[in-house]
RNA sequence: GGUUCUUUAACUCAGUUGGUAGAGUGAUACCAUGACAUGGUAUAAGUCGGCAGUUCGAGCCUGCCAAGAACCA
């Protein structure tokens, strides 16, 4: 140990690779220590298989890991499943871009081709992420990893999938979708409201019999070719009158009836509204209620069909001005308003996300309703709680899920359909032989394939073996992992998926498993810049963790994420924060520098008696930390047990410990013992440190001896009363000492002379306490005493009193001092005395000046009371 | 518009069932004493967003208001 600071960088790699190789994050790799019965299991949110790592993975990885870490270490039986997600939408863009700069499209490959290339490039991308993810230094079991398009997981989504589809609760039909035009149907979830600066256009529709007109509103006049009815509110007594009569469409030949519904809103606008079915949500129920003919104006690239007559071919946000425009000059506009609505963007490409009526798959809500009775009921439990608030809000609103993708990338959903008899059936067979009706051997597959959320959906136990057949047996899974590992323990991810995910996750867990897959859900906030903002690449805020890995330390980065992850609450992120932590690594290096200056190695702590006092009392104080941690760990309160170390080590063990075993070397060898210790307590959160310190510290290497990774974590022992009681009035001598000396500005200067006065201590106690405090407060001559001191510098605290006798250390200096403050003082004083005695200056000075002048008149008075008191009783 | 969260020292934030308000950074003064100046010692600093209520007692519970954020319409 013989460089001035630990250097991260030469360790960090080296150990990792030993771990992975010794098979330690395996759920078998604490086999030594693990205690029967006790499992714990957590999935590692998959992250997309070409992602890149960034803070937020950073932030919620290092949380998963110290939780696994510790129970690992506390012996259990621990799962930690990581994998990659195949994200559809997501990896089929990045491929379609790179097909367009070599200037060809995925049509001209075809879906075969296509998805060859796709799967080169997974495979080619898949490493990066899951290498970058080891710089954490995380721990999952890796030769578990799974991808969601593998093999077995893709036998474990046709199971599911044909299970529902049999149950009746995946169905097929014409419905209003949220439609992107270029990524196709969406969930509900998949879109984004975005409040736009849009119009109200005010259009006459005349009546068809040429008595007049009405008029109409609406911030999208380029669906009126799809109108087929105009609707008023039933009571609208403006209206009454004009019900079922004809009007016949600007610039067309179609004629629509005027009908009455309660839906208008009869304050709003003119009262009259267009009823357009296919390309708005509520005209779509409308036009249910009544019968109503559903007119599609454009296609799904969104130009405008044959109904839009002369716009036919344009595009329908291009074509909305080209319309007004036209309609203006034949005077069909009568005027145009700003209007602020909301409007719906994919979430993935930012496109005008279009109502459209389409035939897509859907999952029927029925299937979650046991799931959210079951997560009322607490059979699953949110941390924090309050976030069963939105996970309901959101619940009790549930539509159907649109389930289908008009993608190629994913997995191609497994309806089959009989050329021959128009046959339709679902199968888990590849490539089903014959249509199970009629015999034909002319099937066709469904060409769409399943939401991505659909295979994550069944991550917490497809990954256990359910469903995937034999593939993986033994290998990615075995026999047990159902009953050991579901329900998972614990899921940690970030709250922004809550619906998108961990609400399937339920309600398929529950469907298919009968129990919720999840005993706590832990929910964490984002990770902000230094000024909390949001980051994004377009700002520039944004903190790569492999550069603050590479500058700092894996350890550091996850020892500031941890320590700031309190619960609902987002965490800023800023160099300062690193810098404070690696400051903290640099005390733990010193600290054990320290210790091995005067001993070689050091045991176990369970390996030896406790003899020293100070021996004694560290170890409380080790056992109150580790009590905490522990409490604070098991409710995921990280901030608070990385806290709690932090301050134990720095300023009990640092502070204290250290500097009172310079008087008593004896206890350093025990001293050693309980760092190491603190070491294991620690290493949860800063894994690669402690693994070194507690090799250096044992006289051992992690290359040739057992990992600090599966030792037992520490537990809590019992608490020292007496020593705890002897230290806190040799502490409180020391600091009350040392109060005193800053009185008269010897601040940590050595002294000759001091008294003590304690109450209630015996002649053992003092001789036991006396070289503690010696030391400490650095006072040659110690005395304790009786009574009090008479000239003298004392200080008084709770359990004792301080004297620093005056004529035992020169004054000089702090008497001149003082003195010079006094002259100092009065001249101010007098100066603004003789300013606020004149008149003019008074009646003239604006009253802020005259208050301030008043204010430090009064400031500088009562500081020269002060001085003067101490130069009195340091002149006596 | 609805729901949820946040508001505590100059800054960043803790504060577990209601019982004398805490940490780190920064500030001030001092200390190169054999782990560490990425250090040490000591000090100062807060009508806990506002108002009202419950209570012997409220940062914490209830209601209203204000400001900010997120999500959903």
């Amino acid at each position: 140990m013989a460089s001035e600071a630990y250097e991260p960088q030469n360790t960090e790699n080296k150990f990792y690779k030993i771990w992975e190789q010794r098979k330690y994050f395996e759920i078998d790799g604490n086999k030594a220590i693990q205690k029967e019965g006790k499992n714990f299991s957590l999935m590692m949110p998959p992250p997309n298989v070409t992602g890149r790592l960034h803070i937020g993975h950073a932030l919620t990885f290092t949380l998963q890991d110290i939780i696994t870490r510790y129970k690992r270490m506390d012996g259990y039986k621990t799962l930690w499943q990581p994998g990659t997600d195949h994200a559809g939408i997501a990896t089929q863009n990045v491929v379609e871009k790179q097909l367009l700069a070599e200037g060809t499209t995925k049509e001209a490959l075809g879906r075969e081709k296509f998805l060859e290339r796709v799967w080169a490039w997974k495979e080619e991308s898949a490493g990066i992420m899951t290498e970058q993810l080891r710089h954490m230094g995380v721990s999952p079991a890796w030769e578990r990893e799974r991808f969601t398009m593998d093999t077995g997981l893709q036998t474990s989504v046709k199971k599911s999938f044909v299970k529902l589809y049999e149950d009746g609760l995946i169905i097929r039909g014409n419905y209003m979708v949220n439609w992107c035009t270029h990524d196709g149907a969406l969930s509900d979830i998949e879109v984004e409201h975005e409040d736009h600066d849009g119009k109200f256009y005010h259009i006459k529709y005349p009546f068809a019999d040429g008595s007049g007109h009405v008029e109409v509103a609406t911030t999208r006049p380029e669906t009126y070719f799809g109108d087929t009815a105009v609707m008023v509110h039933p009571d609208d007594t403006r209206y009454k009158d004009l019900i079922g009569k004809k009007i016949k469409l600007p610039l067309l030949k179609r004629e629509v009836t005027i009908i009455a519904d309660s839906y208008v809103d009869m304050e709003f606008g003119t009262g009259v509204v267009k009823v357009t079915p296919a390309h708005d949500q509520n005209d779509y129920e409308v036009g249910k209620r009544h019968n109503l003919e559903f007119i599609t104006v454009f296609d799904e690239k969104g130009i405008l069909n044959d109904y839009a007559e002369e716009f036919k071919g344009l595009d329908r946000l291009e074509a909305r001005e080209v319309i007004v425009k036209r309609l203006e000059e034949e005077g069909f506009i009568v005027k145009i308003e700003n209007h602020k609505h909301q409007v719906g963007h994919c979430y993935r490409c930012k496109s005008v996300v279009e109502p459209y009526i389409s035939r897509q798959w859907f999952l029927k809500k029925d299937v979650a309703a046991k799931s959210i009775q079951k997560t009322n009921d607490g059979e699953a439990q949110f941390f924090p709680p309050h976030w069963i608030n939105s996970y309901n809000s959101w619940m009790g609103e549930l539509r159907d899920w649109c389930i289908s993708r008009q993608l190629w990338w994913g997995h191609q959903i497994p309806v089959f359909y009989c050329d021959d008899c128009d046959h339709e059936f679902a199968s888990e067979e590849e490539a089903p032989a014959e249509c199970p009706k009629c015999k034909s051997k002319n099937l066709t597959q469904d060409p769409d394939v399943l939401d991505t959320w659909f295979s994550s959906a069944l991550w917490p136990f497809s990954t256990l073996g359910w469903g995937n057949g034999e593939e993986g047996q033994d290998s990615l899974f075995t026999q047990n992992d159902m009953k050991d590992f579901y329900p998972n323990t614990l899921l940690i991810t970030g709250f922004d998926i809550l619906f998108f995910w961990v609400a399937r996750m339920m309600m398929m867990g529950e469907n298919f498993n009968g129990q919720l897959p999840f005993n706590h859900i832990y929910l964490h906030a984002l990770v902000r810049d230094e000024k909390g903002d949001k980051m994004s690449k377009s700002k520039g805020n944004v903190i790569d963790p492999l550069d603050m890995v590479e500058k700092y330390s894996a350890d550091i980065l996850r020892f500031t994420l941890a320590v700031s992850a309190a619960q609902g609450r987002d965490i800023r992120m800023s160099t300062e924060k690193l810098e404070q932590n690696r400051n903290f690594t640099n005390k733990l290096y010193n600290a054990s520098k320290y210790l091995q200056m005067n001993v070689d190695t050091f045991p176990d702590i369970g390996t030896i008696c406790l003899t020293t006092t100070l021996g004694k009392y560290m170890a409380s104080r080790l056992n109150f930390a580790t009590k905490e941690v522990r409490a604070y760990l098991d409710e995921y309160k990280f901030n608070d047990a990385a806290l709690t170390l932090y301050k134990f080590i720095w300023n009990e063990f640092c502070g204290w410990g250290i500097e009172l075993s310079k008087a008593d070397k004896d206890s350093i060898i025990e001293l050693g013992a309980i760092f190491k210790e603190a070491m294991k307590l620690l290493h949860p959160f800063m894994p690669f440190i402690t693994e070194y310190l507690y090799h250096e510290l044992s006289g051992t290497s992690l290359e040739d001896g057992d990992s600090i990774m599966i030792s037992a974590y520490p537990y809590k022992t019992k608490k020292r009363e007496k020593e705890e009681r002897t230290f806190e009035i040799i502490m409180d001598a020391i600091v009350s000492i040392r109060r005193a000396k800053v009185l008269v500005d010897l601040a940590n200067q050595k002294i000759e002379k001091a008294f003590v006065k304690i109450d209630g201590i015996s002649e053992d106690e003092k001789s036991m306490m006396l070289p503690f405090i010696t030391r400490l407060a650095k006072v040659t001559d110690i005395e304790f005493t009786e009574s009090t001191i008479e000239n003298a510098v004392s200080d008084i605290s709770d359990t004792c009193e301080t004297f620093i006798p005056t004529d035992s250390i020169d004054l000089t200096p702090i008497i001149t001092k003082l003195t010079r403050q006094d002259e100092k003082l009065q001249k101010e004083i007098d100066k603004i005395e003789k300013m606020l005695g004149n008149e003019r200056f008074v009646a003239n000075a604006p009253e802020d000046v005259l208050t301030k002048n008043r204010e430090g008149l009064a400031d500088a008075k009562a500081k020269q009371v002060k001085v003067q008191e101490q130069l009195r009783s340091l002149q006596k």
